[in-house]
DNA sequence: CGCGACGTTGATTTGCCTCAACGATTGTGG
DNA sequence: CCACAATCGTTGAGGCAAATCAACGTCGCG
């Protein structure tokens, strides 16, 4: 039994043993190898998942081919492409594994199921994406009132982990930026 | 009783008269003139809230007194600062009414008995949260790979009545630019 | 070793901002 | 009803932050 994922609830939610075995025994377990694909465009995307271990990322190609990272995750976070998930539409962005990971996929089917089962679930995800959206309008007003060095320093604050983790393209590419460009914000800030 | 918010809601959810009656129970009718203030920062924020009529903004100030406009709302919108309303801390944000409005708020507690009541008013905020959510990504993904005027051109397609009834100063803040840039940019469009 | 991936640095360009000025429109008080 | 101010959109000139283009050093690895 995936104890993390249980432990992630239990912060939210309270959970009897019985109710977290149910829900245990929906997800899927699955392995990822660095620089492979979780989800690609065009795919349907059945499951959004949980991050037991590794790095993610997930990025649109734009139609001069360039790439922009839309999200990353790491430990006790979520990904998927969500507007397909959530709209049952194609996929339209790349999930990547930026390390070797393990995940555990939920399917919105039995998510639904679940729901109606057991109605505080429907809580859980209720209170996690409401936390997903209200970090969301803090990224836009951060790119509203923020410049380049700002907007990194920021994002050093509050993601220190995934900052070490993360090659410097990467991040650059978060923030909207060149990687030269954040080179020289580094450069600047010692 | 407002019927209004009442269809709102059953095009996510069905609803019973006798449900849809206890709902509207614990709405609060508001009127609020225009150029006039819903939230300002400092305030507590114990409601979020529902247009029935109107147009408002959400803004905030940054350390040089410029405004950022985070969200705007018309009719069958919502609008509150959701980081306050849902962590309760003080208001951040400028609400601020751009038409003579009528609204519904919603008290955070009487929503709290209301979901503990009838679960399936939580399955309505939460479908109501993620799509809020993936439109926010949206517009994040559109500030990453656009720059202003398809980012202009995006906004009129999404939001062709808001377009009409907002100055040109406000839609130019919401889109990251000056007014002047916005003016450049319609000129050329024409 | 030699190659590719990554970060850095320099030179130049550019999209948008800033500042300033000026019509057009609207609202207001005498 | 007109004079005047305030508000708003527009235009021009100049500046700046970050993009772009190009080159190079370093590191890890087949």
């Amino acid at each position: 039994m995936p104890i993390e994922i249980i432990q992630h609830i239990r912060k939210v939610i309270d959970l009897s043993d019985q109710e977290a075995e149910e829900f245990g025994s929906i997800l899927l377990e699955k392995k990822l190898k660095a620089k492979s694909y979780l989800i690609q465009p065009g795919d349907q995307v059945s499951e959004e998942f949980y991050v037991v271990k590794g790095c993610l990322i997930a990025y649109c190609l734009d139609d001069f081919g360039n790439k922009h990272i839309l999200q990353f995750a790491i430990e006790d976070w979520w990904i998927s492409d969500f507007e397909a998930f959530f709209n049952d539409l194609p996929a339209k962005l790349f999930v990547e594994a930026v390390e070797d990971c393990e995940l555990l996929g939920i399917q919105k089917s039995s998510l639904e199921t679940l729901f109606k089962r057991i109605p505080k679930f429907e809580r859980f995800f209720r209170i996690k994406t409401t936390n997903a959206f209200v970090a969301l309008r803090t990224r836009i007003l951060s790119s509203l009132q923020k410049n380049a060095k700002e907007r990194y320093l920021e994002f050093c604050e509050l993601y220190p982990d995934v900052e070490k983790r993360l090659p410097n393209y990467h991040i650059a590419n978060y923030l909207g930026l060149q990687p030269e460009s954040l080179s020289r914000i580094r450069k600047e800030l010692m």
